[in-house]
DNA sequence: GAGTATCAGATTGTATACGTTATCAATTAA
DNA sequence: TTAATTGATAACGTATACAATCTGATACTC
């Protein structure tokens, strides 16, 4: 039963495992923490919605491992504002307030044109070629209309920008920003189409290409306030919550 | 056994509590998980030294608990980053390297000027005075020798600030960043007096009180300069370092 | 004598058992 | 009929047992 873990990490395995975790800031385990993963991505895909409950006997029984591995997965989730953890209450897909929601968006206009600009600075050929080859994978997640994928991809390409910048401590706190971005688009998005985006995230490859810092600065701010003016804070989907839930806050 | 605990969450404190773990946006069991508490306050007041090792039975009698409420405290400081864990090596004392110690400076210098020239324009007349009452206590400890105890308070000033600017996410994010250069202090710090922080506390007091959001913004901003200024990246104390922990890198 | 193999001790990783707490439906009293 | 209480069930919190892994010392080979 371990074995199936052990084998991902062999050897010739272990140096790009641990790339991928340094890049990403946490724990190596974290990577072949099968909770962890699969409802990381089951939430930034939208397959999860807030305040959906994540019963650890379920998650221990769905992924095959004991209720430990649920744990420490279902800790490391809740680190990063996507889970919370409510002593003696279990689990559940995180449910950020209008407040938060505005938080997280008002830090990442802070952050992330800046990110941009650095980015533009530093971007080389393979740089540009992997946000190329990105941008079509959204692109074509956009056409098979896997919108779950594409808001995934979406917030990847932000995260990649802030990988190019070359500064990891923000880059860390970028990507966790970006992830609560899904759950914040869930619950207040009004529009229907995010068609915007492709425009967007294609004139800033652009930008970078070019080295254009200014550019590339003015483009991830106004993309970003595009987005936040995309929210609707008063309105709130309500659907999955109890009256609890509510008064609970 | 787990009387002790249930004790300290009586409801008369439950209220407090669950304050003080929004504030400091962990989930609310660590606020009473004594390995968390302990290490965390250990390393920002440089009693526990970077590289040092964690082993877990020896935290586990040393703390009067099982291994799990070990593991639970040991991962919850991974994620900030204080602790580092190794798959199979267990746990130790961060060891930010000099890149780490930048960025995090540098990141610093992003987001507290701003924060506190937020927290100019909102401050109110009882921060003001839990301020001055907390320079106080940072004036104490400087007196009677207890350099590790100022050195905490010290960060939490910068933490203080950082909620009174109303920005939680943000204040979150610069909370774990002042937590990081408690080790950052202990590896790269070249001065002997850390006198110049009482000066410009009381400076940045002095701007807050009077609403001056430009004058404590470029305070703020002048004073972490000089922090970051007094490292020295070069040089470097690997007295506790093995030649593996080196390699390991 | 240098380097490698091996094995005991210690430490971490995982699973599971058990006590405690919450949830919810059934029952009872007003 | 409604509200409160109670008890069964399910879920979480903690401790502990056991397996896997690492470390360091010893023995062995070349």
């Amino acid at each position: 039963m371990r074995k199936l873990y052990t084998n991902v990490s062999s050897p010739n395995m272990s140096i790009t495992q641990q790339e991928a975790s340094f890049i990403r800031g946490l724990q190596a385990d974290m990577v072949q923490n099968p909770v962890y993963t699969g409802v990381e991505r089951a939430i930034l895909e939208q397959r999860l919605p807030p305040g959906m409950r994540l019963a650890e006997t379920d998650l221990a029984e769905f992924y095959g491992v004991s209720r430990t591995i649920v744990r420490t997965g279902l800790q490391a989730l809740a680190h990063s504002h996507l889970v919370t953890l409510r002593p003696n209450r279990g689990a559940s897909v995180a449910n950020p307030s209008p407040r938060e929601a505005r938080e997280v968006f008002e830090a990442r206009e802070l952050l992330e044109p800046r990110s941009a600009r650095e980015a533009a600075m530093r971007a080389g050929r393979a740089d540009v070629r992997a946000l190329r080859l990105h941008a079509q994978e959204e692109h074509d997640a956009m056409r098979d209309n896997e919108s779950g994928r594409a808001l995934r991809l979406s917030g990847r390409f932000h995260v990649m920008i802030a990988q190019i910048a070359n500064q990891r401590t923000i880059a860390e706190i970028i990507e966790n920003l970006v992830s609560r971005s899904s759950l914040i688009i869930a619950l207040y998005w009004t529009r229907s189409s995010t068609r915007c985006d492709e425009g967007c995230h294609n004139a800033l490859i652009d930008a970078l290409e070019r080295n254009d810092a200014t550019e590339a600065e003015e483009l991830m701010r106004s993309h970003l306030v595009e987005l936040h003016s995309a929210l609707r804070f008063d309105v709130g989907d309500t659907s999955n919550l109890t009256l609890k839930d509510m008064l609970g806050d």
